[in-house]
RNA sequence: GCACGAGUAGCUCAGCUGGUUAGAGCAGCGGUUUGUGGAACCGAAGGUCGGCAGUUCGAAUCUGCCCUCGUGUACCA
């Protein structure tokens, strides 16, 4: 009598987590495939590494905490942390120093995985998502951070972006770090401090937000910190107003096309300027010309040594309730010359790209209409004083023709049958009942036009061709 | 993590300042049509009003805590 309420699981998604349904993943097969074919084209192996590695491979050392760090999923097996892997450039420079002596020098791989982070979900931001990379390991050789960015293009024009749609941006960490030293040689104690790590990593995160926040935002998160729109407060790095007024020098947007400063190494000596000379130079001897130095790229890794580079999309993506969202770069990377090195003493420079394939995918639903359609069955109804053996003859003999098809998997009526294969758009129905077997002949419903053909077996399969 | 906003049927939402058995549209189910979908009409069903506690004669509505989602911000080795 009483309805007994049970509590049920819960039909949620862990945060952060999502369904992907057909649309998209034809879409990400699509993308998938034209990064295969570019990476072909441009010599790279294909690698595959474990989802999850030691922790301490992964980056974080192990604090005694009852869990590493946060940012990265982990469970501990045996006595060992476990981490999924977080990005597959750490599992590359682990696999590099495992294999070393195997390995082509320099080596050239591309890689496809998913990768986790256990941080908090944004717009287009999962806790789990597809990434590509394509790295260049052991060669200081500037025609392989050009080649990277070139190729990103090749594969974002082949999913049908053009040139109007994205812009790669690039800079080197050695401006950061010159301006640094220079800074450096200030008088007072408080300034510097400048070159602690910690205060060095703030700001250039602070430094990194120029794009989106513009240099007055970014002053005050360099100075006594910033209100957020939502009223939040972020410290700030707390600089004097002489340095502030230096950093302005460079940083401010009027200003940060000319990256000389006093302290900057001229193109003659290993620095920033011959950095971004090479790199430009490389570019434009491909031909490339869809790049742009900025100086507000900085990225958040610390492993970058050089040249840095980000892919950015110059259109606006919105989110399902149609607001302009705060989206981001679909892809970046950089140099990162000493990340081998951690993993054992082997001196290896190194560089790399990664897209956020899942991002890429997001934009590129809003941006291009995709007429991939998923392929669906044609429906054999079925009558059912007719027996199921006639069915799977006609079945076979689509199936044999490699027709898409099905007898209709459910119970009901006709009627049940056509609302079913209406739903899944399926092309075209098949009536085969008492009628229709004895003159040895099907009727076919086209599901589009309700067009409806008497037809002989013999010719089924090559009426269906024609509808599909 | 921090800030702001939101959580009512499978989905999208209404329910204003607390007041009888909580509503609509769409979807789903059944029927009008027991051999014909995408239209229409009819009918029935579907809800611990995110959770817990409190205020009150009385809470979807007010208060507190928690959870989840969204946006911003921080973090992103």
């Amino acid at each position: 009598m009483v309805k007994e309420k049970k509590i049920k699981p819960s039909k949620e998604t862990p945060s952060g987590f999502v369904d992907r349904k057909e649309k998209e993943l034809l879409i990400r097969d699509f993308v998938i495939s034209n990064i295969k074919e570019v990476m072909i084209k441009y010599g790279f192996q294909y690698l595959e590494t474990p989802s999850f590695e030691y922790t301490d491979s992964i980056g974080k050392f192990l604090p005694d905490k009852d869990r590493p760090g946060e940012g990265v999923f982990s469970f501990k097996d045996e006595n060992k942390w476990l981490s999924l892997r977080y990005d597959l450039t750490a599992p590359l420079a682990r696999y590099v120093a495992k294999n070393y002596n195997e390995i082509p020098k320099p080596f050239k791989r591309y890689q496809l995985g998913t990768v986790w982070r256990n941080e908090k979900p944004g717009p287009g931001r999962y806790r789990e998502f597809l990434q590509f990379d394509a790295d260049y390991i052991g060669t200081k050789n500037p025609i392989a951070d050009a080649e990277l960015c070139l190729l990103v293009s090749e594969i974002l024009e082949k999913c049908g972006l053009t040139k109007e749609d994205y812009i790669i941006k690039y800079s080197t960490r050695k401006i950061t770090d010159e301006l640094f030293e220079f800074m450096d040689e200030s008088k007072s104690q408080k300034e510097k401090e400048i070159n602690s790590p910690e205060r060095r990593l703030k700001i250039l995160r602070s430094l990194d937000k120029l794009d989106r926040l513009g240099w007055p935002e970014v002053k005050k998160l360099l100075g006594k910190g910033r209100k957020d729109k939502s009223g939040d407060f972020t410290e700030g790095a707390d600089l004097s107003e002489q340095q502030l007024f230096k950093l302005e020098q460079v940083f401010n947007p009027e200003n940060y096309r000319e990256m000389k400063f006093p302290g900057t190494k001229p193109a003659s000596e290993e620095g920033s300027q011959r950095d971004l000379i090479q790199f430009r130079q490389s570019l434009e001897a491909f031909g490339f010309k869809n790049f742009d130095m900025d100086a507000s790229i900085i990225r958040g890794l610390e492993y970058y040594t050089g040249v840095i580079f980000e892919v950015n999309l110059n259109f606006d993506v919105k989110n399902s309730k149609g607001q302009v969202v705060q989206f981001g770069s679909i892809g970046g990377g950089g140099r990162y010359d000493n990340l081998v090195n951690n993993f054992g003493n082997i001196d290896c420079p190194a560089t790399g790209i990664s897209i956020g394939i899942d991002r890429l995918v997001y934009a590129l639903m809003q941006k291009k209409d995709f007429d991939i359609k998923p392929t669906r069955p044609v429906v054999i109804c079925v009558f059912d004083n007719v027996k199921i053996e006639e069915y799977i003859k006609l079945l076979k003999l689509l199936r044999e023709s490699n027709i898409s098809s099905e007898i209709y998997p459910g119970e009901g009526k006709l009627k049940k049958q056509m609302e079913y294969s209406n739903k899944i758009e399926s092309p075209c129905v098949i009536f085969y009942g008492d009628d229709e077997i004895k003159k040895g002949e099907v009727k076919l419903r086209n599901l589009k036009t309700g067009e409806e053909l008497s037809i002989k077996i013999e010719n089924l399969v090559n009426e269906i061709k024609k509808l599909l």
